[in-house]
DNA sequence: GCATAAATGGAAATGATTTTCATTTTCATC
DNA sequence: GATGAAAATGAAAATCATTTCCATTTATGC
């Protein structure tokens, strides 16, 4: 079932979605967190979906433009995406095993807003991430 | 003049490096800030070395294995080098006009070092930065 | 139905980064 | 100084995510 903050969004958007776009938001919802689109395309055609990469990625750009997907970064540089509206949370990540963490980002949210009220910067995001070595490693 | 920092870092590497790394850290050195590969490669031919750019691309890796240069991300996945040594800073950049405006992390530091103690991982280091609109955008 | 605009997808183009591999340089040893 | 192994180098080819082109299909208003 589509998240509530989606749904909203989704519904407060005057133009209507394309099924693509529909199909992605789908994908998203069901698989929840990160994915890159070569990876969504994958998963979209081992369901029988023939959909086009191109379209995939025309999608995915077209629900970030939105605001109803955030684009975020592998360390590799890769992009991915993930549904807006989760729980935001941020990583602590090994860099030997690749175990992660999700953890709380109280801290973080808090400055980046005291930022960027400081310097007079809207519509602000943020990406946080630590990297180290776990326990095992 | 190089960074006591750095100096104290390389002086400390029992291996001496190589030509190609110790003109990566000079060019960095003498650009300040962060650079793409290419653009160091650039730089360096402009300026009549002849190296090569899987040269470039090397020693750069070999600089961030040893923790002497830091590897970001620009928005589009692009990597980009600097001198580590430097004052530790983070980023509040404006989606719209690129400007960028370095700000104390004081808050994330602690942050960091709190949620790395908690999980039992060692040596961390964290990324950290905020887009957003800047007031002339 | 018809015309027009929007959506789609395959193929080709791009562009950063990596891999391959033959050549050159460095360095210790004789 | 010659010599051979190991490290460093760079040109060209290969990768791979992403974008651009363009022809075809689908949705929409009349
Ligand atoms: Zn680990
Ligand atoms: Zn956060
Ligand atoms: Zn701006
Ligand atoms: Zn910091």
């Amino acid at each position: 079932m589509m998240k509530k903050v989606i749904q909203k969004k989704i519904t407060m958007m005057k133009k209507v979605m394309s099924k693509s776009n529909l199909k992605l938001i789908a994908v998203l919802e069901r698989t929840g967190g990160f994915a890159s689109a070569q990876e969504l395309h994958q998963i979209l055609r081992r369901e029988g979906d023939g959909i086009g990469l191109t379209t995939v990625y025309r999608a995915l750009q077209s629900l970030v433009d939105d605001k109803i997907v955030d684009l975020l970064r592998r360390e590799d540089g890769e992009a991915i995406y993930r549904l807006c509206g989760e729980t935001h949370h941020h990583h602590l990540v090994c860099k030997s095993c690749g175990d992660t963490v999700e953890i709380e980002g109280g801290a973080i949210e808090k400055w980046a807003k005291t930022m960027a009220e400081e310097f007079g910067y809207r519509d602000v995001g943020h990406t946080a991430e630590i990297f180290g070595l776990c326990s095992k490693c």
